[in-house]
DNA sequence: GGTAAATCAATACGCTTGTACGGTCATGCC
DNA sequence: GGCATGACCGTACAAGCGTATTGATTTACC
Protein backbone atom coordinates (compact mmCIF):
# COMPACT_ATOMS: atom_id res chain seq x y z
CA UNK A 1 0.00 0.00 0.00
CA UNK A 2 1.01 3.70 -0.07
CA UNK A 3 2.87 5.56 2.52
CA UNK A 4 -0.33 6.99 3.24
CA UNK A 5 -1.76 4.22 5.39
CA UNK A 6 1.51 3.63 7.19
CA UNK A 7 0.84 3.58 10.96
CA UNK A 8 4.04 3.60 11.97
CA UNK A 9 7.37 4.86 11.53
CA UNK A 10 8.47 7.27 9.27
CA UNK A 11 5.71 8.84 7.42
CA UNK A 12 3.30 7.44 9.45
CA UNK A 13 2.12 11.02 10.69
CA UNK A 14 2.11 12.27 7.07
CA UNK A 15 -1.47 12.42 6.47
CA UNK A 16 -2.48 13.87 9.78
CA UNK A 17 0.31 17.05 9.19
CA UNK A 18 -1.44 17.28 5.79
CA UNK A 19 -4.76 17.42 7.57
CA UNK A 20 -3.41 19.98 9.96
CA UNK A 21 -2.56 22.28 7.14
CA UNK A 22 -5.59 22.27 5.67
CA UNK A 23 -7.28 23.07 8.70
CA UNK A 24 -5.51 26.28 8.79
CA UNK A 25 -5.71 26.82 4.96
CA UNK A 26 -10.20 26.79 5.57
CA UNK A 27 -9.64 28.68 8.09
CA UNK A 28 -7.89 31.21 6.13
CA UNK A 29 -10.44 30.96 3.22
CA UNK A 30 -13.44 31.61 6.34
CA UNK A 31 -12.10 34.41 7.47
CA UNK A 32 -10.74 35.97 4.57
CA UNK A 33 -11.23 34.45 1.56
CA UNK A 34 -9.70 31.51 -1.15
CA UNK A 35 -7.97 34.61 -2.89
CA UNK A 36 -6.26 35.71 0.30
CA UNK A 37 -4.68 33.10 0.67
CA UNK A 38 -0.87 33.06 1.29
CA UNK A 39 1.10 29.85 1.59
CA UNK A 40 3.26 32.16 4.55
CA UNK A 41 -0.24 32.76 5.97
CA UNK A 42 -1.11 29.12 5.94
CA UNK A 43 2.39 28.17 7.19
CA UNK A 44 1.72 30.85 10.29
CA UNK A 45 -1.77 29.69 10.89
CA UNK A 46 -0.93 26.40 11.28
CA UNK A 47 2.11 27.28 13.50
CA UNK A 48 4.96 25.62 10.88
CA UNK A 49 7.37 27.30 8.56
CA UNK A 50 6.60 27.48 5.56
CA UNK A 51 9.23 25.17 4.46
CA UNK A 52 6.90 22.46 6.29
CA UNK A 53 4.17 23.40 4.08
CA UNK A 54 6.07 23.19 1.37
CA UNK A 55 7.28 19.65 2.01
CA UNK A 56 3.85 18.27 2.24
CA UNK A 57 2.33 19.84 -0.49
CA UNK A 58 3.94 20.25 -3.81
CA UNK A 59 2.17 23.17 -4.86
CA UNK A 60 -0.49 25.64 -3.65
CA UNK A 61 -2.76 24.35 -6.25
CA UNK A 62 -2.14 20.67 -4.46
CA UNK A 63 -2.85 22.11 -1.06
CA UNK A 64 -5.79 23.41 -2.43
CA UNK A 65 -7.60 20.68 -4.07
CA UNK A 66 -6.29 18.53 -0.81
CA UNK A 67 -8.56 20.89 1.33
CA UNK A 68 -11.27 20.67 -1.01
CA UNK A 69 -11.40 16.97 -0.92
CA UNK A 70 -11.08 17.34 2.97
CA UNK A 71 -13.79 19.32 3.48
CA UNK A 72 -15.82 17.43 1.14
CA UNK A 73 -15.08 14.21 3.16
CA UNK A 74 -16.92 15.79 5.90
CA UNK A 75 -19.65 16.76 4.20
CA UNK A 76 -20.34 13.18 2.61
CA UNK A 77 -19.65 11.95 6.38
CA UNK A 78 -22.41 13.95 8.14
CA UNK A 79 -24.38 12.63 5.50
CA UNK A 80 -23.31 8.81 5.68
CA UNK A 81 -24.63 9.78 9.58
CA UNK A 82 -28.26 10.98 8.92
CA UNK A 83 -28.67 7.87 6.47
CA UNK A 84 -27.11 5.76 9.18
CA UNK A 85 -29.90 5.74 11.82
CA UNK A 86 -32.18 2.84 10.21
CA UNK A 87 -35.30 3.92 12.33
CA UNK A 88 -36.01 7.25 10.99
CA UNK A 89 -38.41 7.27 8.29
CA UNK A 90 -37.04 8.12 4.79
CA UNK A 91 -38.69 11.33 4.61
CA UNK A 92 -37.59 12.35 8.39
CA UNK A 93 -33.76 11.78 6.72
CA UNK A 94 -34.29 14.12 3.99
CA UNK A 95 -35.28 16.60 5.44
CA UNK A 96 -32.49 16.00 7.37
CA UNK A 97 -30.09 16.48 4.93
CA UNK A 98 -31.24 19.09 3.02
CA UNK A 99 -31.60 21.34 6.24
CA UNK A 100 -27.55 20.75 6.28
CA UNK A 101 -27.51 23.11 3.54
CA UNK A 102 -28.99 25.92 5.44
CA UNK A 103 -26.11 27.09 7.29
CA UNK A 104 -27.94 27.29 11.31
CA UNK A 105 -24.53 27.28 13.80
CA UNK A 106 -21.29 28.67 13.30
CA UNK A 107 -19.69 25.45 12.31
CA UNK A 108 -22.45 25.00 9.03
CA UNK A 109 -22.00 28.77 8.44
CA UNK A 110 -18.52 28.54 8.29
CA UNK A 111 -18.24 25.12 5.67
CA UNK A 112 -21.22 26.97 3.67
CA UNK A 113 -18.70 30.13 3.15
CA UNK A 114 -15.79 27.83 2.06
CA UNK A 115 -18.00 25.69 -0.22
CA UNK A 116 -19.12 29.01 -1.83
CA UNK A 117 -15.53 29.95 -2.16
CA UNK A 118 -14.79 26.98 -3.70
CA UNK A 119 -17.65 27.25 -6.18
CA UNK A 120 -16.94 30.56 -7.00
CA UNK A 121 -13.48 29.39 -8.05
CA UNK A 122 -14.36 26.48 -9.73
CA UNK A 123 -16.06 28.77 -12.22
CA UNK A 124 -12.30 29.70 -13.60
CA UNK A 125 -10.75 26.19 -12.24
CA UNK A 126 -11.89 22.86 -14.30
CA UNK A 127 -10.25 20.96 -11.98
CA UNK A 128 -11.78 22.68 -8.81
CA UNK A 129 -14.59 21.65 -10.86
CA UNK A 130 -13.87 18.33 -11.39
CA UNK A 131 -13.75 17.54 -7.47
CA UNK A 132 -16.49 19.87 -6.64
CA UNK A 133 -19.07 18.29 -8.95
CA UNK A 134 -17.81 14.96 -7.51
CA UNK A 135 -19.64 15.97 -4.21
CA UNK A 136 -22.55 17.45 -5.56
CA UNK A 137 -23.43 14.41 -7.43
CA UNK A 138 -22.57 11.97 -4.84
CA UNK A 139 -25.23 14.09 -2.95
CA UNK A 140 -27.99 14.04 -5.45
CA UNK A 141 -27.96 10.33 -5.78
CA UNK A 142 -28.42 10.32 -1.86
CA UNK A 143 -31.71 12.44 -2.95
CA UNK A 144 -32.97 10.65 -5.28
CA UNK A 145 -32.89 7.40 -3.74
CA UNK A 146 -34.45 8.76 -0.51
CA UNK A 147 -37.35 9.93 -2.65
CA UNK A 148 -37.85 6.96 -4.51
CA UNK A 149 -37.88 5.26 -0.74
CA UNK A 150 -40.17 7.89 0.37
CA UNK A 151 -42.53 6.54 -2.16
CA UNK A 152 -42.55 3.35 -1.52
CA UNK A 153 -43.41 4.10 2.13
CA UNK A 154 -46.19 6.10 1.21
CA UNK A 155 -44.81 9.13 2.34
CA UNK A 156 -44.63 11.27 -0.91
CA UNK A 157 -46.51 10.84 -4.02
CA UNK A 158 -45.79 7.71 -6.51
CA UNK A 159 -46.48 10.63 -9.14
CA UNK A 160 -43.40 12.46 -8.52
CA UNK A 161 -40.15 12.41 -10.69
CA UNK A 162 -37.81 11.79 -8.31
CA UNK A 163 -34.85 12.95 -10.11
CA UNK A 164 -36.69 16.25 -10.89
CA UNK A 165 -38.39 16.65 -7.15
CA UNK A 166 -34.52 16.08 -6.21
CA UNK A 167 -33.10 18.54 -8.28
CA UNK A 168 -35.99 21.23 -6.89
CA UNK A 169 -35.43 20.49 -3.69
CA UNK A 170 -31.84 20.71 -3.73
CA UNK A 171 -31.67 23.79 -5.58
CA UNK A 172 -34.55 25.65 -3.01
CA UNK A 173 -31.91 24.11 -0.36
CA UNK A 174 -28.82 25.34 -1.77
CA UNK A 175 -31.06 28.82 -2.47
CA UNK A 176 -31.83 29.34 0.63
CA UNK A 177 -28.66 28.72 2.58
CA UNK A 178 -27.25 31.45 0.13
CA UNK A 179 -30.00 33.96 1.43
CA UNK A 180 -29.06 32.71 5.04
CA UNK A 181 -25.41 33.37 4.09
CA UNK A 182 -26.04 36.74 2.89
CA UNK A 183 -27.91 37.75 5.72
CA UNK A 184 -30.97 37.87 3.88
CA UNK A 185 -32.79 35.40 6.26
CA UNK A 186 -32.37 34.05 9.47
CA UNK A 187 -31.92 29.91 9.90
CA UNK A 188 -35.44 29.44 11.19
CA UNK A 189 -37.43 31.28 8.03
CA UNK A 190 -35.29 29.30 5.61
CA UNK A 191 -35.86 26.13 7.43
CA UNK A 192 -39.59 26.68 7.69
CA UNK A 193 -39.79 27.39 4.30
CA UNK A 194 -38.08 24.17 3.18
CA UNK A 195 -40.26 22.44 5.49
CA UNK A 196 -43.58 24.04 3.42
CA UNK A 197 -41.90 22.84 0.22
CA UNK A 198 -41.41 19.62 1.83
CA UNK A 199 -45.34 18.98 2.96
CA UNK A 200 -46.64 20.82 0.20
CA UNK A 201 -44.82 18.04 -2.34
CA UNK A 202 -46.31 14.88 -0.01
CA UNK A 203 -50.02 16.63 -0.18
CA UNK A 204 -49.71 16.90 -4.25
CA UNK A 205 -52.36 14.87 -5.91
CA UNK A 206 -49.95 14.58 -9.02
CA UNK B 1 -25.25 69.01 -10.51
CA UNK B 2 -21.76 66.91 -10.54
CA UNK B 3 -19.32 66.64 -13.27
CA UNK B 4 -20.67 63.22 -13.95
CA UNK B 5 -23.77 64.47 -15.99
CA UNK B 6 -21.93 67.11 -18.07
CA UNK B 7 -22.17 66.44 -21.75
CA UNK B 8 -20.50 69.34 -23.14
CA UNK B 9 -17.10 70.43 -22.45
CA UNK B 10 -14.02 68.84 -19.92
CA UNK B 11 -14.88 66.07 -18.45
CA UNK B 12 -18.11 65.05 -20.52
CA UNK B 13 -17.09 61.51 -21.70
CA UNK B 14 -16.29 60.98 -18.08
CA UNK B 15 -18.59 58.65 -17.02
CA UNK B 16 -18.66 56.57 -20.37
CA UNK B 17 -14.87 56.18 -20.28
CA UNK B 18 -15.37 54.34 -16.63
CA UNK B 19 -17.95 52.26 -18.60
CA UNK B 20 -15.98 51.22 -21.20
CA UNK B 21 -13.06 50.26 -18.53
CA UNK B 22 -15.94 48.52 -16.31
CA UNK B 23 -16.69 46.47 -19.20
CA UNK B 24 -12.86 45.55 -19.30
CA UNK B 25 -13.08 44.65 -16.14
CA UNK B 26 -16.11 42.52 -16.06
CA UNK B 27 -15.24 40.60 -18.80
CA UNK B 28 -11.75 39.49 -17.23
CA UNK B 29 -13.86 38.46 -14.29
CA UNK B 30 -16.11 35.84 -16.35
CA UNK B 31 -12.86 34.57 -18.42
CA UNK B 32 -10.43 34.16 -15.36
CA UNK B 33 -12.23 34.84 -12.41
CA UNK B 34 -12.50 37.95 -9.72
CA UNK B 35 -8.42 37.28 -8.09
CA UNK B 36 -7.01 37.37 -11.36
CA UNK B 37 -7.81 41.23 -12.23
CA UNK B 38 -4.90 43.33 -12.40
CA UNK B 39 -5.25 46.84 -13.03
CA UNK B 40 -2.68 46.13 -16.03
CA UNK B 41 -4.52 43.71 -17.38
CA UNK B 42 -7.71 45.84 -16.95
CA UNK B 43 -5.87 48.06 -18.95
CA UNK B 44 -4.65 45.87 -21.66
CA UNK B 45 -8.46 44.65 -22.21
CA UNK B 46 -9.86 48.10 -22.56
CA UNK B 47 -6.77 49.24 -25.02
CA UNK B 48 -5.51 52.26 -22.39
CA UNK B 49 -2.66 52.50 -20.66
CA UNK B 50 -2.62 51.88 -16.64
CA UNK B 51 -2.93 55.85 -16.08
CA UNK B 52 -5.71 56.31 -17.90
CA UNK B 53 -7.38 53.28 -15.42
CA UNK B 54 -5.57 55.09 -12.18
CA UNK B 55 -6.64 58.35 -13.91
CA UNK B 56 -10.94 57.48 -13.84
CA UNK B 57 -10.09 55.36 -10.68
CA UNK B 58 -8.51 55.79 -7.15
CA UNK B 59 -8.42 52.82 -6.25
CA UNK B 60 -8.79 49.12 -7.33
CA UNK B 61 -11.39 48.77 -5.23
CA UNK B 62 -13.20 51.62 -6.08
CA UNK B 63 -13.28 50.15 -9.40
CA UNK B 64 -14.19 47.09 -8.87
CA UNK B 65 -17.50 48.71 -6.75
CA UNK B 66 -18.14 50.86 -9.39
CA UNK B 67 -18.09 47.35 -11.75
CA UNK B 68 -20.75 46.01 -9.68
CA UNK B 69 -22.56 48.54 -9.57
CA UNK B 70 -22.90 49.02 -13.09
CA UNK B 71 -23.65 45.44 -13.86
CA UNK B 72 -26.62 45.20 -11.08
CA UNK B 73 -27.97 48.35 -13.16
CA UNK B 74 -28.08 46.12 -16.02
CA UNK B 75 -30.10 43.59 -14.33
CA UNK B 76 -32.23 46.17 -12.73
CA UNK B 77 -32.51 47.57 -15.91
CA UNK B 78 -33.81 43.87 -17.69
CA UNK B 79 -36.51 43.44 -14.55
CA UNK B 80 -37.82 46.95 -15.34
CA UNK B 81 -38.53 46.30 -19.06
CA UNK B 82 -40.38 42.88 -18.45
CA UNK B 83 -42.44 44.70 -15.67
CA UNK B 84 -43.15 47.33 -18.69
CA UNK B 85 -44.98 45.17 -21.02
CA UNK B 86 -48.66 45.80 -19.25
CA UNK B 87 -49.84 43.24 -21.31
CA UNK B 88 -48.74 40.16 -19.55
CA UNK B 89 -50.27 38.88 -16.55
CA UNK B 90 -48.47 39.28 -13.31
CA UNK B 91 -48.15 35.36 -13.32
CA UNK B 92 -46.49 35.23 -16.58
CA UNK B 93 -44.20 38.03 -15.89
CA UNK B 94 -43.41 36.62 -12.73
CA UNK B 95 -41.62 33.66 -14.57
CA UNK B 96 -39.77 35.91 -17.07
CA UNK B 97 -38.04 37.66 -14.18
CA UNK B 98 -37.23 33.83 -12.60
CA UNK B 99 -36.12 33.09 -15.22
CA UNK B 100 -33.96 35.56 -16.03
CA UNK B 101 -31.81 34.24 -13.05
CA UNK B 102 -31.58 30.61 -15.08
CA UNK B 103 -28.70 31.05 -17.45
CA UNK B 104 -29.90 30.34 -20.54
CA UNK B 105 -27.49 32.03 -23.07
CA UNK B 106 -24.47 33.07 -23.13
CA UNK B 107 -24.78 37.04 -22.17
CA UNK B 108 -27.10 35.81 -18.96
CA UNK B 109 -24.39 32.66 -18.60
CA UNK B 110 -21.50 35.34 -17.95
CA UNK B 111 -23.55 37.80 -15.94
CA UNK B 112 -24.54 35.12 -13.69
CA UNK B 113 -20.71 34.15 -13.51
CA UNK B 114 -19.93 37.58 -12.74
CA UNK B 115 -22.66 37.66 -10.07
CA UNK B 116 -21.08 34.68 -8.57
CA UNK B 117 -17.71 35.95 -8.37
CA UNK B 118 -19.20 39.16 -6.50
CA UNK B 119 -21.45 37.07 -4.30
CA UNK B 120 -18.16 34.91 -2.83
CA UNK B 121 -15.75 38.00 -2.20
CA UNK B 122 -18.68 39.42 -0.45
CA UNK B 123 -18.42 37.03 1.58
CA UNK B 124 -15.35 38.75 3.06
CA UNK B 125 -16.14 42.30 1.88
CA UNK B 126 -18.49 44.06 3.97
CA UNK B 127 -18.65 46.86 1.33
CA UNK B 128 -19.50 44.67 -1.76
CA UNK B 129 -21.98 43.32 0.75
CA UNK B 130 -23.58 46.18 1.00
CA UNK B 131 -23.93 47.06 -2.63
CA UNK B 132 -25.11 43.13 -3.38
CA UNK B 133 -27.85 43.57 -0.47
CA UNK B 134 -29.37 46.32 -2.39
CA UNK B 135 -30.12 44.90 -5.88
CA UNK B 136 -31.02 41.98 -4.04
CA UNK B 137 -34.01 43.21 -1.50
CA UNK B 138 -35.36 45.24 -4.63
CA UNK B 139 -35.29 42.01 -6.97
CA UNK B 140 -37.00 40.22 -3.47
CA UNK B 141 -39.19 43.30 -3.73
CA UNK B 142 -40.64 42.77 -7.05
CA UNK B 143 -41.11 39.45 -6.13
CA UNK B 144 -43.48 39.69 -3.61
CA UNK B 145 -45.47 42.62 -5.38
CA UNK B 146 -46.11 40.43 -8.70
CA UNK B 147 -47.53 37.56 -6.37
CA UNK B 148 -49.69 39.84 -4.62
CA UNK B 149 -51.26 40.69 -8.07
CA UNK B 150 -51.41 37.59 -9.40
CA UNK B 151 -53.99 36.72 -5.92
CA UNK B 152 -55.44 39.57 -7.22
CA UNK B 153 -55.88 38.35 -10.58
CA UNK B 154 -56.52 34.71 -9.69
CA UNK B 155 -53.86 33.48 -10.80
CA UNK B 156 -52.36 32.34 -7.48
CA UNK B 157 -54.07 31.14 -4.24
CA UNK B 158 -54.68 34.29 -1.92
CA UNK B 159 -53.81 31.42 0.91
CA UNK B 160 -50.40 31.95 -0.07
CA UNK B 161 -48.10 34.31 2.27
CA UNK B 162 -46.29 36.59 -0.75
CA UNK B 163 -43.10 37.05 1.29
CA UNK B 164 -42.59 33.75 2.22
CA UNK B 165 -43.10 32.23 -1.44
CA UNK B 166 -41.21 34.72 -3.19
CA UNK B 167 -38.25 33.73 -0.73
CA UNK B 168 -39.01 30.25 -2.00
CA UNK B 169 -39.03 31.16 -5.52
CA UNK B 170 -35.85 33.66 -5.23
CA UNK B 171 -34.27 30.18 -3.72
CA UNK B 172 -35.60 27.78 -6.22
CA UNK B 173 -34.49 30.10 -9.09
CA UNK B 174 -30.99 30.91 -8.00
CA UNK B 175 -30.67 27.18 -6.90
CA UNK B 176 -31.62 26.06 -10.55
CA UNK B 177 -29.41 28.92 -12.16
CA UNK B 178 -26.43 27.60 -10.12
CA UNK B 179 -26.86 24.02 -10.86
CA UNK B 180 -26.74 25.27 -14.50
CA UNK B 181 -23.67 27.07 -14.25
CA UNK B 182 -21.94 24.68 -12.81
CA UNK B 183 -22.59 22.16 -15.81
CA UNK B 184 -24.75 19.94 -13.43
CA UNK B 185 -28.40 20.66 -15.68
CA UNK B 186 -29.29 21.81 -18.84
CA UNK B 187 -30.98 25.37 -19.07
CA UNK B 188 -33.85 23.54 -20.45
CA UNK B 189 -34.59 21.32 -17.84
CA UNK B 190 -34.11 23.54 -14.87
CA UNK B 191 -36.82 26.32 -16.79
CA UNK B 192 -39.56 23.11 -16.58
CA UNK B 193 -38.78 22.42 -12.45
CA UNK B 194 -39.42 26.32 -12.29
CA UNK B 195 -42.63 26.24 -14.03
CA UNK B 196 -43.50 22.83 -12.71
CA UNK B 197 -42.65 24.39 -9.18
CA UNK B 198 -44.94 27.83 -10.01
CA UNK B 199 -47.82 25.65 -11.83
CA UNK B 200 -48.09 23.47 -8.40
CA UNK B 201 -48.25 26.40 -6.10
CA UNK B 202 -50.83 27.98 -8.49
CA UNK B 203 -52.98 24.74 -8.12
CA UNK B 204 -52.45 24.05 -4.06
CA UNK B 205 -55.77 24.59 -2.43
CA UNK B 206 -53.90 25.91 0.94
C1' DG C 1 26.98 2.26 13.00
C1' DG C 2 25.81 3.45 8.60
C1' DT C 3 22.55 4.60 5.16
C1' DA C 4 18.47 6.39 3.39
C1' DA C 5 14.46 8.66 3.83
C1' DA C 6 11.48 11.99 6.28
C1' DT C 7 11.07 16.39 8.31
C1' DC C 8 11.67 20.47 8.59
C1' DA C 9 14.18 25.60 8.52
C1' DA C 10 16.21 29.46 6.14
C1' DT C 11 17.12 31.88 2.40
C1' DA C 12 16.99 33.55 -2.18
C1' DC C 13 15.00 34.25 -6.84
C1' DG C 14 12.18 36.15 -10.23
C1' DC C 15 7.89 37.95 -10.88
C1' DT C 16 3.58 40.47 -10.25
C1' DT C 17 1.05 43.54 -7.72
C1' DG C 18 -1.27 48.21 -6.32
C1' DT C 19 0.04 52.64 -5.86
C1' DA C 20 2.68 57.02 -6.30
C1' DC C 21 4.72 60.44 -8.93
C1' DG C 22 6.21 63.49 -12.53
C1' DG C 23 5.58 64.93 -16.91
C1' DT C 24 3.11 66.25 -21.40
C1' DC C 25 -0.49 67.90 -24.14
C1' DA C 26 -5.16 69.59 -24.98
C1' DT C 27 -9.06 72.09 -23.57
C1' DG C 28 -12.07 75.76 -21.39
C1' DC C 29 -12.44 80.08 -19.14
C1' DC C 30 -11.32 84.95 -17.86
C1' DG D 1 -2.37 85.32 -23.17
C1' DG D 2 -2.45 83.05 -18.94
C1' DC D 3 -3.95 79.66 -16.00
C1' DA D 4 -6.40 75.89 -14.12
C1' DT D 5 -8.10 71.51 -15.06
C1' DG D 6 -8.75 67.16 -17.49
C1' DA D 7 -6.72 63.41 -19.72
C1' DC D 8 -3.55 60.83 -20.03
C1' DC D 9 1.57 58.25 -20.32
C1' DG D 10 5.79 56.16 -18.49
C1' DT D 11 8.27 54.84 -14.92
C1' DA D 12 9.54 53.60 -10.34
C1' DC D 13 8.91 51.38 -5.93
C1' DA D 14 8.08 48.59 -2.01
C1' DA D 15 5.64 44.63 -0.79
C1' DG D 16 4.14 40.18 -1.34
C1' DC D 17 3.86 36.15 -3.94
C1' DG D 18 4.92 30.92 -5.32
C1' DT D 19 8.67 28.26 -5.89
C1' DA D 20 13.48 26.36 -5.77
C1' DT D 21 17.41 25.22 -3.24
C1' DT D 22 20.42 23.96 0.27
C1' DG D 23 21.40 22.17 4.58
C1' DA D 24 20.57 20.37 9.26
C1' DT D 25 18.35 17.15 12.18
C1' DT D 26 15.76 13.14 13.29
C1' DT D 27 14.06 8.57 12.55
C1' DA D 28 13.83 3.68 10.94
C1' DC D 29 15.97 -0.20 9.33
C1' DC D 30 19.91 -3.53 8.15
Amino acid sequence: MSKGSRTRGLGARHEERRRQIAEALLAIIDLHGLDAVSLRDVAARAEVSLGAVQHYFRSKDEMLLFALDYISERGTERVRRSLGQGEQPPRAVLRDILAELVPADDQRRAELRIATAFTARSLVSPKLADHLRAGYDSLYDVLVLLIRHAQEADEMPAGLDPERTAAALFALAEGLGMQVLIGHRNPRTALAILDEHLDRLSTTAS
